[in-house]
DNA sequence: TCCCTCACGCAACCAACGGTTGCGCGTTTC
DNA sequence: GAAACGCGCAACCGTTGGTTGCGTGAGGGA
């Protein structure tokens, strides 16, 4: 019960502006933290400091050239942070159609033809 | 591209307390604050705030009776937030084997048999 | 070469959030 | 009725995501 989970990866990906990183950075191949913030709602400094949070995890790295410092995913990182997401899912579904087919049964065996909870 | 996701729904089930509060909810069928608090590593209060934003994007549903407020899942709810955390995986882990195959056929199209990225 | 521009890092500041303690109020229960 | 219980509200604190402002080093023309 109760899966076990990265709590730092989770939560790396668990905000909204840095998942739309990770897609730019997915999309794109790599890019810098002015170019990523021209194409999204924050300032360059709030960026380069999400990057900073990207990097502690490992889901991305830096390679500076000259005055650039190029980001690019880490593709095997990416999917274990996709493979928590995976697990998570799958362990609440499975409990929600558990409960859900209890509760159907009980119905069943009340002889009960209301059909009040079909789906959902 | 980039999958549609409810940022307030997501970021519900973002936080690993809030986490493990849906887990014991699930388990027990229903809890309120100080019944969750005993088994949780934080205070009566912080829990009570936790079901607040749970209850807000409707994850839990409260009836009070008496001095008690009990809290309980809202499945059909929970089924959505699971259905996201799914999508967002799935997109992800889609783009990633897509860059990991365009990767394999360039190394196959220079007829390298360099085996130094074999499994991640 | 010199200067201007560009990309970046650092610091200060602010709002929101998760957490705590303390307190007051209504409901049970004895 | 009084003690105990469950809850809500308010004040406070540290962290985090965001901003603005400024300094600095690398590139690219005149």
């Amino acid at each position: 019960m109760s899966v076990m989970v990265d709590d730092d990866l989770w939560s790396a990906v668990g905000d909204p502006i840095r998942r739309r990183m990770l897609d730019l950075l997915l999309n794109d191949g790599s890019g810098t933290a002015t170019s990523l913030s021209e194409r999204l709602p924050v300032t360059r400094q709030a960026v380069a400091k999400h990057l900073v949070v990207l990097d502690r995890v490992g889901l991305v790295h830096a390679t500076t050239a000259g005055r650039e410092k190029q980001f690019r995913v880490d593709q095997a990182q990416l999917a274990r942070a996709v493979a928590q997401l995976a697990e998570v899912g799958a362990a609440w579904d499975a409990r929600l159609q558990r409960i859900k087919r209890i509760a159907e049964t009980i119905q069943r065996r009340r002889g009960t033809t209301n059909d009040s909870e079909k789906k959902q």
